[in-house]
DNA sequence: CGTTCACTTGACACTCCTCAAAAGGAGTGG
DNA sequence: CCACTCCTTTTGAGGAGTGTCAAGTGAACG
């Protein structure tokens, strides 16, 4: 599978960075302002015992599942704020993955039990909320309500107020989007041109999005505009 | 909400209920050890106030979530022994509908927090799993999968032990199917139709089903197995 | 200045959806 | 007991949307 090579060939690209592999002690990781992890770095892996909890400080993580014939499916993106490494029993159910410069902060197995409640149900409704997105919206609904998600997530103060434009930072690829959102790389890249040609966004760099217009955005994430070819 | 006149003879024929009638006063549907609910029986709906908590003592329960245009999409399939109706808001986030005739449970709010955090997690694992099979399986892998999970929450144990076969009572009708798996009515059917002529499953009287080779329908589930034609 | 890698774009294939009709059961009334 | 209807399921034909394969573009980096 080609993203897992992907993987695999970043990492080792970024290897300049402080060796903050995922053999991390348990002590250096759980330190509780932890240091600033580089994209691709593995914070824990599905099917091993199970990992100390996490808080994502700043930067974004990607939890995801994979099938034993490669096909990786990504449970979530999660920004900061939120937490990761909860729910488990004695292994982890999925691994987690930054996709950027990250920063996490340990958080202790016995916090507030309404914290952690509170944590579970959200991470429940998000997953729902995924489960409706791949079995029942078409790929360009899909990719919308993406954008509008990480928006959300990672939407910089500075907006234009005028226009209600948003923009943040796009820490997955293509191929984490695909992987998230059950496309293929091809298809998300189809889908975000025309997105732009449509004026709705716009890239810059790559990974700087701005949310153009946020109404007919939400439109063609609930399938009400049809976003003409 | 049309009541499913076929599954009242087939619930009948399998164990005898006692006789209830089919509209039932929420006070009674609501103490504790509850009446026999009739199929297609709304228990809460998706956006009104959040509702008690049940355990599903026995039958099947769906939950799902519907969009604005009318696509639905059933979150789970709630077996004997689980909870529907936990880690809500103020409103509720799906609708619950029971499936055959099933009997429920009032779940005090109060509930010990361990059993609640058991639950949720429960919840959120099946969640993901069920985004993993949106996400990146075939209609033939999501059949199977589909009925490897059925076959574990309502497997009778009345098997034959000699080939491992399992006989369940199929609470879902074909629409119920696709609207849980994305897929439509017909593909649903098609999928069946290819198992049972693939000797893998067997279909009596349209809802009683007997998984004839539990190891080659592992194997359609995980991919392994291509299902000829 | 060439290499690499992510992304884009195009052509084509295939799975699954849509539309349509037939088949199968269950209940109803003659 | 036999039509008759209603509803679900099955089956078929055709088409749309997304996946696959391949080539091309552009940016980052050595």
């Amino acid at each position: 599978m080609s993203v897992m090579l992907q993987m695999f060939a970043d990492c080792g690209a970024l290897s300049a960075f402080p060796p903050v592999s995922s053999t991390l002690s348990p002590q250096r990781a759980m330190s509780l302002a932890g240091p600033l992890l580089p994209p691709r770095t593995v914070v824990f892996l599905e099917g091993l015992a199970r990992s100390p909890q996490y808080r994502v400080v700043d930067g974004c993580v990607a939890t995801a599942q994979t099938l034993v014939d490669g096909r990786r499916q990504i449970i979530d993106l999660v920004g900061p704020g939120r937490l990761i490494g909860l729910g488990f029993g004695d292994q982890n159910r999925y691994s987690a993955e930054t996709l950027g410069f990250t920063r996490l902060e340990a958080v202790s197995e016995s916090m507030a039990q309404g914290e952690r409640d509170l944590a579970l149900s959200e991470m429940l409704a998000r997953s729902q909320s995924l489960v409706m997105l791949l079995g029942r919206k078409t790929a360009p609904e899909r990719v919308a309500s993406a954008l509008i998600d990480l928006a959300e997530q990672f939407g910089r103060a500075a907006r234009d107020r005028k226009r209600r434009s948003v923009t943040f930072h796009l820490y997955p690829t293509r191929g984490d989007l695909a992987d998230w959102l059950g496309l293929t790389i091809e298809t998300v890249s189809r889908c975000l041109t025309r997105l732009k040609k449509a004026g709705l966004i716009e890239i810059r760099h790559g990974d700087l999005v701005t949310v153009l217009d946020p109404e007919q955005l939400s439109g063609v994430a609930a399938g009400a505009r049809a976003l003409t070819n």
